[in-house]
DNA sequence: AAGGTTCGCAACCGCCGGAGT
DNA sequence: CACTCCGGCGGTTGCGAACCT
């Protein structure tokens, strides 16, 4: 079992910074044979590099689609925000942000936004909310890693998503204008459902059980679908509306009960008048 | 000006899952 | 079913630049 890694160190290849000439010679490989076959690239394109080193140099700096510069605010706010619904899945927050590559932004998150994060702290206010001992603010760094990662309603494991479970009680405001946007086909027990048509019927349901819940499956190659998703928004408890509107980037999720808004007040969540999706589930 | 420290980014590393046999 | 190969991913490292004392 096992298998030899892809670059072994002693083959002589070239490791470290990439030289002008190494680069010229991967771009013009690329460009006229295409990218993939990364393990015999480096041979027949010249190279004294490994394959995987190869794929990277394309992929994080030489790609023509590659957007340098500084990330903007505006992205800045789309990386925060797709950070708390998905961890650090960089990749598939990279595919959000077009010409950024994972590597960029998982530098640019260890470098800035987490540490801003972490300067806010919004979960120390959390804890001293629900804890009332005053000799608990010191913040065990596990319980802290456990609440960064909690107010994600996904876990970050990279892992393929193929269902979203709507409570009864989530689905049918969101049948009320402002309608969701989604028009792609929702692969429901191997069927093709047009999600709309879906949602329609279901909430047309007189059903007030509110243990009944609606699964849908889709599938993550749709990733149309799952973009739409990200971008759709849902209305808030109506005890909240006149505080925030709709819901907007600017309120953290601290774990599924609890979010904190702009001006740092915290708000416990009420399920029953809850209209957000706020739980997914994953294939194991 | 020099030495030390911090920061930012490119690159590396090891693991994982899907595909192929 | 077992095994190997390959591409992809996220965590980590190393190094040059920038900043600080």
């Amino acid at each position: 079992m096992g298998r030899s890694p892809c670059c072994s160190k002693d083959k002589g290849l070239n490791r470290g910074a990439w030289t002008a000439m190494e680069d010229k010679l991967l771009t013009d490989y690329v460009k006229t044979h295409g990218e993939g076959n990364w393990r015999n690239l480096p041979k027949s394109a010249g190279l004294k590099r490994c394959g995987k080193s190869c794929r990277l140099r394309w992929l994080n700096y030489l790609r023509p689609d590659i957007k340098r510069g500084n990330i903007t605010h505006d992205e800045d706010e789309l990386i925060i925000r797709l950070h708390n619904l998905l961890g650090n899945r960089w990749s598939l927050i990279a595919g959000r942000l077009p010409g950024r590559t994972d590597n960029e932004i998982k530098n640019h998150w260890n470098t800035n936004l987490g540490k801003r994060l972490q300067k806010d702290n919004p979960i120390s206010l959390n804890l001293k909310k629900k804890n009332p001992n005053p000799n608990t603010k010191k913040i065990d760094p596990h319980l802290f890693k456990m609440n960064m990662n909690s107010y994600c309603v996904v876990r970050t494991k990279a892992t393929r998503c193929n269902k979203v479970v709507i409570s009864q009680q989530q689905l049918k405001p969101m049948i009320a204008p402002p309608p969701i946007s989604v028009d792609h086909v929702i692969h429901n027990d191997d069927k093709p459902v047009e999600p709309k048509s879906l949602l329609s019927s279901f909430a047309s349901k007189e059903v007030d059980n509110n243990d009944l819940d609606l699964g849908l499956d889709f599938k993550m190659d749709d990733l149309d679908f799952f973009s739409d998703f990200l971008d759709m928004e849902f209305s808030q408890p109506a005890s909240l509306e006149n505080n925030i509107g709709h819901l907007s980037p600017k309120a953290n999720y601290i774990d599924d009960q609890t979010f904190l808004l702009s001006d740092d007040s915290v708000h416990e969540w009420d399920f029953q008048s809850n209209t957000n999706l706020t739980r997914s589930e994953f294939d194991n």
